[in-house]
DNA sequence: GCCGTTTTCGGCCCGACTGTTTTCAGTCG
């Protein structure tokens, strides 16, 4: 069975063939119709058994025909016919830089070159010279591009934790070394997409090419792409790209809305002002020649009769309908953020020492940690943790943050002699990754401990739905972060549509650099996540209210979390 | 090809930049 992303794939390889016949608008329906399907929660072939293809933004009567043909003969004839009729060499050809359809469509026609070897000889024999439109330049830029392509340099997204540390020193060095009064990320970054393609920084100085000098001077900085007079485009060492562009203040709201997108976001947001008889582009918004907004993005957004939407969520996914409405859902914000339970420290498989995991904790003001301990044999070590870091809590002025004990397990029981340890809260672990069809049973995840389902990614949507439904009988909540091992936003997304809460990871311990924390808050923003589904800001009211009340066994209450006297006792059923 | 609490037809973002141009086409984001 095809998976959406394969689903996807074939409606972009359709839209980059219907580019090369010169098709105006199609090509762009079809790349719509693959992003939303990417970003479904659910398979494909659920939607399509209930009828409901058409309900998919960007998905019509010919898509969802396609759809169908697809899910049950695994091609489509169109897609077929299509590529017999283009040959397959074009689409890499339009794919070099600085070459699109046009130029790819005009060598097929004019030149009958039909791919990247055939156009390299081309121009070494001098075929090009004296074409209308190909001068010197254009062709050294060919011939740079073809021997680029065929030394695999090719532009890939990175994970949004991979490219936060030189965004922020980026963004940093023009705060402190540029003439700008404001700078901003924008664009996916903004949007804490999981992959970021390139970055965009967003600047407002009234000396741009100050700006530009100091940027360019960058130690990161391997190459200056372009520049002009409001914009310059620089490659990185690792390859990545970063624009950046300055503009007045009186147009940066509208600036940073428009470079912060999406694409499907910002034309919706256009057709809703047309409709209004206004005008949206990066410079504000316009009714005939006069300005009505543009110095804040609140303004941009209230020019349109819209509240302000966060930037995770600007995904034309109903968020737009829901500021109209004024019920744009309040997300979890960094201030929420009180506490970690899934910590480890170094004699099990942490990296950070008890004594900075203690530190960084109250530098962030944090109220409660739990300590996680793995493998079904660390009773022992459990102690030994739990000693250690009671000692350096108490050692250095007192219990705060509030200590918690975790056991990750694989699913199953908790083996005999742990659960006088972990009587507060379990992390389970599925020993293979997931769980599918056909293999070990989900968990039978405990009734009254609270438990944090980690190590399950979101990549295979079918074991994560059995997952959410064991965690439905026990209200567990999931691992969200960066990483393949934890959920990212789709994942989150899937879990709070089902009612259920998560647990960010934090990094807490980590160095100061370290993305983690800010990564899965981002994700867990793109998510909609409210602040009342993360267990890091209150904690889960088995933990919060019974703590006192044991389980399993009374002997494990000398090993009990320091109490809260006011803690009230709640017994489970 | 998709879409519509003003439309089932006629729209679909639009400006910066480059290169090849003498006023513009193509690409990019």
């Amino acid at each position: 069975m095809p998976s959406n992303a394969d689903a996807a794939e074939l409606f972009r390889s359709i839209a980059d063939l219907l580019d090369l016949l010169g098709e105006k608008f199609k090509p762009e329906a079809y790349r719509r119709a693959a992003r939303s399907i990417e970003s479904l929660t659910e398979d494909l072939a659920a939607v399509a058994a209930r009828h409901e293809l058409r309900a998919i933004p960007g998905v019509g009567e010919a898509i969802a025909e396609k759809t169908e043909e697809y899910l049950r003969t695994g091609t489509v004839q169109y897609y077929e016919r299509l590529k017999r009729e283009i040959p397959a060499g074009l689409v890499e050809l339009m794919r070099l830089p600085g070459l699109g359809p046009k130029t790819a469509r005009r060598f097929w026609v004019e030149l009958g070159i039909e791919g990247p070897k055939e156009l390299t000889d081309a121009i070494a024999a001098g075929r090009l010279d004296g074409v209308k439109g190909f001068g010197d330049k254009k062709i050294d830029q060919i011939r740079t591009a073809l021997a680029a392509a065929k030394s695999g340099g090719a532009a890939t997204r990175r994970p949004l934790e991979e490219v936060f540390p030189v965004a922020r020193s980026l963004v940093n060095a023009l705060r402190a070394g540029a003439p700008a009064d404001r700078v901003e990320l924008a664009g996916s970054f903004r949007r804490a997409r999981e992959s970021v393609g390139d970055l965009d920084i967003l600047v407002t100085s009234k000396e741009p090419t100050k700006v530009f000098d100091v940027f360019t001077a960058q130690p990161e900085v391997a190459e200056v792409k372009m520049r002009g007079e409001t914009k310059e485009t620089v490659l990185l060492k690792g390859g990545l790209q970063v624009d950046l562009r300055v503009v007045e203040p009186d147009e940066f709201g509208a600036a940073l809305q428009y470079f912060t997108g999406s694409k499907d976001h910002n034309v919706r947001l256009r057709s809703l002002a047309r409709d209004r008889g206004l005008k949206v582009n990066e410079y504000g918004v316009f009714r005939g020649e006069e300005r009505v907004a543009g110095a804040t993005e609140e303004e941009v957004y209230a020019s349109l009769g819209l509240s302000w939407i966060p930037p995770e969520l600007r995904e034309d996914r109903g968020e737009i309908d829901l500021a109209a409405k004024g019920k744009v859902p309040s997300l979890v914000s960094a201030g929420d953020v009180h506490g970690d339970l899934h910590v480890h420290l170094p004699a099990d498989a942490g990296t950070s020492d008890a004594e900075t995991v203690v530190r960084d904790a109250r530098r962030r003001n944090y109220s409660f940690l739990g300590v996680v301990v793995a493998g079904v044999d660390a009773s022992g070590t459990a102690w030994a943790l739990s000693e250690e870091l009671r000692s350096h809590l108490s050692a250095s002025g007192g219990l705060n943050p509030r200590l918690y004990f975790g056991v990750e397990t694989a699913p199953g029981p908790l083996p005999k002699g742990l659960d006088a340890v972990a009587h507060d809260y379990r992390i389970l672990r599925p020993s293979a990754g997931t769980v599918g069809p056909g293999e070990s049973e989900p968990p039978g995840a405990p009734s009254s401990v609270p438990t944090v389902i980690a190590h399950v990614g979101a990549s295979e949507t079918a074991a994560l739905l059995r997952w959410v439904e064991e965690a439905r009988k026990s209200s567990a909540a999931f691992d969200l972060g960066p990483g393949p091992e934890r959920l990212d936003s789709t994942g989150g997304r899937l879990v709070r549509e089902a009612g259920l809460s998560v647990h960010l990871a934090t990094g807490v311990g980590r160095p100061p650099d370290d993305p983690t924390g800010e990564v899965a808050l981002g994700f867990a923003r793109r998510a909609g996540m409210p602040p009342e589904k993360v267990w890091n800001v209150r904690l889960p009211g088995a933990l919060s209210s019974a703590r006192s009340a044991p389980r399993k066994s009374p002997s494990a209450g000398s090993s009990d979390p320091p109490r809260s006297p006011s803690s009230t006792r709640r017994r489970s059923a």
